[in-house]
DNA sequence: TCATCTATGTGAAAGCCTTCACAAAATAGG
DNA sequence: CCTATTTTGTGAAGGCTTTCACATAGATGA
């Protein structure tokens, strides 16, 4: 592991190569269901309609994880992604803004299962503090700062509306954390050291609307 | 209209591209609503923390929409853009997967104001088709393929588990619509012309995983 | 009307990412 | 043990995207 933090240091990774690693880790799992031994990168690269020499080239980047003729040992590889990602271990998050969405993804399985616990939540509705979802009861927003200063919590997903965001974001920054998942369709302003990632749903449905009526077929000719 | 149309049949305009002019749509929305008649390329840059450059070259790919010395203007590009987009008018959408996400979906404001209007649901769990989500009766996935052919729908967003989405994806295949928004954990195999669009949320906070492990800060020393 | 200023539009350059192609290493089979 | 086969790991090439930098065109003000 300390060869590839060193490695990180010298060479900055893309943040594609990082998200394909996320794609690699899940076609390990299915690989491994089916009771493979070892896969090849052709291998996985068809699991998740990629090149077989993107995926060597990606893994390449943290050291060399297979036998030649043979391909990559599952089990093993799995873990070690595991490990770069920093996914073999549990991370507590808070969660902020228990609306449609925020309370969908207190019971959302996929997290809970790579090992994303949330384990606190904010809203700043009365109505909705105290108020327990899943075994979590909703605590004032407005306590936010001194109830993440220093928790066990780094990791905070925030489901508010666009116009309070930035506020709330604010507020995390000062609590000390430095990384926010946000469903806000806003662009949050935040310190260099803070890492913002953005999911914008109506922004997908919109790429999907553009393909449509540009009739943007992948198979059209040039 | 028709002049880009052209144009884009030369030039394949890419994804990047095609997601940027949804946050300038959003960028425009703000400039809007602090009531400015023009807007530059420097603060559309600024709000989405892009670059004036990529701004301006981003839409150049479309047309001359601004004025030199003066910017672009704020009513008219919002809505060129829109229309490029395709977001000039209401899609209608069926939801697969009436779950914690898929429900919640329903109910998402931002869908509906962009113009994206969920108007049948689908589920295979019996205590859950009848059932009425904000006005709309789930109905039985068995029908998925007669109830979306030749209908007023031409996109599906799909909340069910991993395990059985590509069994949904055929059957929309097959029932002929061409765009699909994913939120199973897994590569859909579709025909070259079906445009899908993954949301991977765990995948996201895997990426913030990585670079908080990593210590991957934006202005560190290289 | 003219000079100054501002901001677009865009070729060219730079930078980044993906794909190619092959040497190297290990397996498998006889 | 040796040959044929498989598949990795990786420099180099190719292709795509972003950034640069400036000519151009219109706005603004005297």
């Amino acid at each position: 592991m300390d060869e590839f933090r060193e490695t990180e240091l010298k060479k900055r990774i893309s943040e594609s190569t990082i998200r394909r690693l996320s794609l690699y880790h899940r076609a390990l799992e299915i690989v491994e269901d089916n009771g493979s031994e070892t896969v090849s990168s052709k291998e996985l690269a068809k699991i998740e309609k990629l090149t077989p020499a993107q995926v060597r080239k990606d893994l390449s980047f943290f050291g060399s994880f297979g036998t030649r003729g043979l391909g990559y040992p599952v089990k093993d590889l799995k873990a070690k992604i595991a490990r770069i990602l920093g996914i073999d271990r549990v991370w507590n998050i808070a969660l902020v803004g228990v609306g449609n969405i925020g309370s969908a993804l207190v019971s959302y399985k996929e997290f809970a299962r790579q090992g994303f616990k949330i384990v606190k939540l904010f809203d700043n509705d009365q109505r909705k503090i105290g108020s327990n979802h899943k075994g979590i009861v909703v605590s004032d927003i407005k306590n936010i700062v001194s109830e993440l200063s220093g928790s066990e919590i780094e990791m905070v997903v925030i489901c508010v509306p666009g116009s309070v965001a930035q506020f709330v974001v604010d507020d995390i920054v000062k609590a000390g954390l430095r990384a926010i998942l946000n469903f806000a369709p806003v662009n949050l302003k935040v310190p260099d050291d803070v890492f913002v990632r953005n999911e914008n749903m109506a922004m997908e449905l919109e790429y999907l609307s553009y393909a449509l009526v540009n009739n943007h077929s992948k198979n059209r000719v040039k």
